[in-house]
RNA sequence: UGGGAUGUCGCCAAGUGGCUAAGGCACCAGGUUUUGAUCCUGGCAUUCGCAGGUUCGAGUCCUGCCAUCCCAGCCA
């Protein structure tokens, strides 16, 4: 991969012809989030590619909360968002503004507009202003306020500022096309009345600005030279040019659409991610199976491997899915490098070395990265009675299976030779318990040149911790949740098992409460630090591949 | 049926008329390995939504058709 942050794409492309033709010198982004919700892997797209870009270009990104709507806004909202901006590993240094900073030259455009007879005061009712836009096939119907004097909408228009209407009763609109086939020229609203507390200025308003009207004008003031949005923006972007374009302003930034990211197997609409955690489906918006980024931080994705994924998975307009793999792969990657290993035995299954000694312990020294030897050593013991997981013994097992059966000998990761002997049953049938023996020469490496095929991870009876482990799954069962009828419905009702009692080698939850580590030939688990009571969790973050589950899998069906 | 957009391998995505259509994920086959992980090697679109046309030459240009997505908030 390049030093880059973004490959690439046809908005690079847009930027490097007005870089080079001279349009501008520098380029200046912005990353504009109403604050009325968390963010999601969809936001990390927006948020990569504009800050991406801008320290690509060696300049610099806004934060601007576009926050035209107190209705649903809140400061608590904007603060998660600082700080999921913060973890996935960008600064916009003392850029942050918000559209409400410009209500007083908001307001002065919206005279101006009065002023050159392209804005009017519409006494009409949200239901007839709707029969009145028409529809597809049908052009619009002009307002019967549509000719007011320039006079009597300044006063009006005033008049609504100064809070002598009530609220829905009167709005201010452009006066452009009511005939035009994009809806969104057909006289829009510009101001609505809405007695609201707002989070910045309270209640210092009770007009606010429309998203149109605002945000080409914020971009405009901020200097932005290239706004990049989504595709369903492609229709607001003649209004934005028709604002920009009649209201005194010698900036006018280009507004570039690409798509938005959607990935297979979740949801990222704002409603659907309420029902759930209303539903108490989930736990929070920061469960580990959310989309959202404090979801995924919680569950211990890797900020880098959000940014690597949003890299990969490129920028252009084709309106696509992107399977959960490639998400899954860019999380493996930066983990395999990163995350020190480690035994676990999630589904205990007794072991019993009959030719060692009782009471002897042996502290076995074993790497804590296999790749990397930075990560150094560690000490960890071994004694008679240890434990394997339950999938690591096979009744008849046939030669494709590596790990033990009766009479087979594999290696214990970082200490000896085993060969099972013997496998004890309960009434039922079950095996509870394995007789095996070890090959005290085979210590550390092959003592005889005797090569074993599998190697099996273990710990120790006596110092084991137990733990409470996690198995995350996708939340859906189906590829894409969201365009089902009721989504609610294709829920995954195994996205989460629950192992109560899992065994973990002594050492590791005393200290690095926050590394995300491998639990040896078993997956990636990071502590859940949301939960301070009782025995330590660990949520899985990611599992390992496995191709042997997948040819067992494959042979099964 | 109006307006706006998009169609290149299972999923993304390069390609901007001229060598045999990049790359990633997935998948398949081997090799290394004290993780059936990692790593390494090889395979994986005679064809670019379809049909015509222009051209010595087209995924790239033209015409027609088809499919999919977005738009009828005083939300963003």
């Amino acid at each position: 991969m390049s030093e880059k942050n973004v490959t690439e794409n046809f908005i690079t492309q847009i930027i490097n012809a007005d870089l080079s033709s001279g349009k501008y010198s520098k380029v200046v982004t912005r990353f504009p989030p109403e604050p009325n919700g968390y963010l999601h892997v969809g936001h990390a797209k927006s948020i990569c590619l504009n800050f991406g870009l801008a320290q690509d270009y060696q300049s610099v990104c806004h934060l601007r909360f576009d926050d035209t709507n107190p209705e649903k806004e809140s400061n608590e909202y904007a603060e998660a968002i600082k700080n999921d901006v913060r973890w996935l590993g960008f600064d916009w240094n003392d850029k942050e503004f918000h559209a409400s900073d410009y209500f007083d030259q908001l307001y002065q455009f919206a005279e101006q507009l009065i002023e050159k007879k392209l804005a009017y005061v519409d006494d009409q009712s949200p239901d007839q202003i709707r029969k009145n836009r028409g529809d597809f096939t049908t052009p619009g119907v002009d307002s019967p306020c549509r000719n007011r004097s320039v006079e009597e909408n300044m006063s009006l228009f005033r008049a609504m500022k100064a809070g002598k209407f009530a609220d829905g009763t009167k709005v201010l609109r452009a006066k452009i096309d009511m005939q035009s086939g994009n809806l969104n020229m057909r006289d829009p609203v510009l101001y609505r009345i809405r007695r609201l507390q707002h989070i910045k200025t309270g209640d210092a308003w009770c007009i606010y600005p429309m998203y149109d009207f605002t945000h080409c004008i914020s971009d405009a003031i901020e200097g932005i030279t290239h706004s990049l949005c989504t595709l369903e923006f492609e229709d607001h972007r003649p209004l934005y040019d028709w604002v920009l374009d009649n209201v005194d302003i010698d900036c006018h930034p280009q507004q570039i659409e690409f798509s938005r990211l959607n990935v297979s197997y979740t949801i990222t609409s704002k409603r659907k991610l309420n029902q759930l955690v209303e539903s108490k489906v989930v736990d929070g918006w920061n469960d580990p199976r959310m989309s959202t980024l404090s979801g995924m931080r919680r569950r211990g994705y890797p900020p880098e491997a959000i940014r690597n994924f949003v890299k990969d998975v490129g920028v252009s307009k084709k309106e696509s899915v992107i399977s959960m793999t490639v998400l899954e792969d860019a999380v493996r990657d930066v983990l395999n490098k990163t995350s020190p290993r480690v035994m676990s035995v999630l589904r205990p299954l007794k072991v019993v070395i009959e030719n060692y000694p009782e009471g002897k312990v042996e502290m076995l020294t074993g790497s804590n990265h296999p790749q990397d030897e930075s990560y150094g050593t560690r000490k960890i013991p071994f004694s008679r009675v240890i434990y394997v997981e339950q999938d690591d013994y096979k009744e008849n097992a046939n030669r494709k299976f590596f790990r033990l059966t009766e009479g087979r000998e594999v290696r214990l990761r970082h200490a000896y030779y085993i060969t099972c002997q013997e496998a004890i049953k309960n009434e039922e049938g079950q095996v509870i318990e394995l007789r095996c023996t070890y090959d005290p020469e085979s210590r550390g490496g092959t003592a005889d040149g005797r090569k074993v095929k599998g190697t099996i991870h273990w710990v120790s009876a006596a110092h084991a911790e137990e733990v409470e482990v996690r198995l995350y799954d996708r939340l859906f069962n189906h590829p894409k949740p969201a365009s089902v009828d009721h989504f609610m419905d294709s829920i995954n009702q195994n996205s989460l098992e629950v192992i109560p009692n899992a065994l973990l080698e002594p050492g590791i939850t005393a200290h690095n409460e926050d590394v995300v580590y491998q639990f040896e030939r078993n997956a990636y688990f990071k502590r859940d630090r949301t939960y301070e009571q009782g025995k330590p969790i660990f949520n899985r973050v990611v599992t390992m591949r496995d191709s042997w589950a997948k040819s067992e899998l494959q042979s099964e069906s």
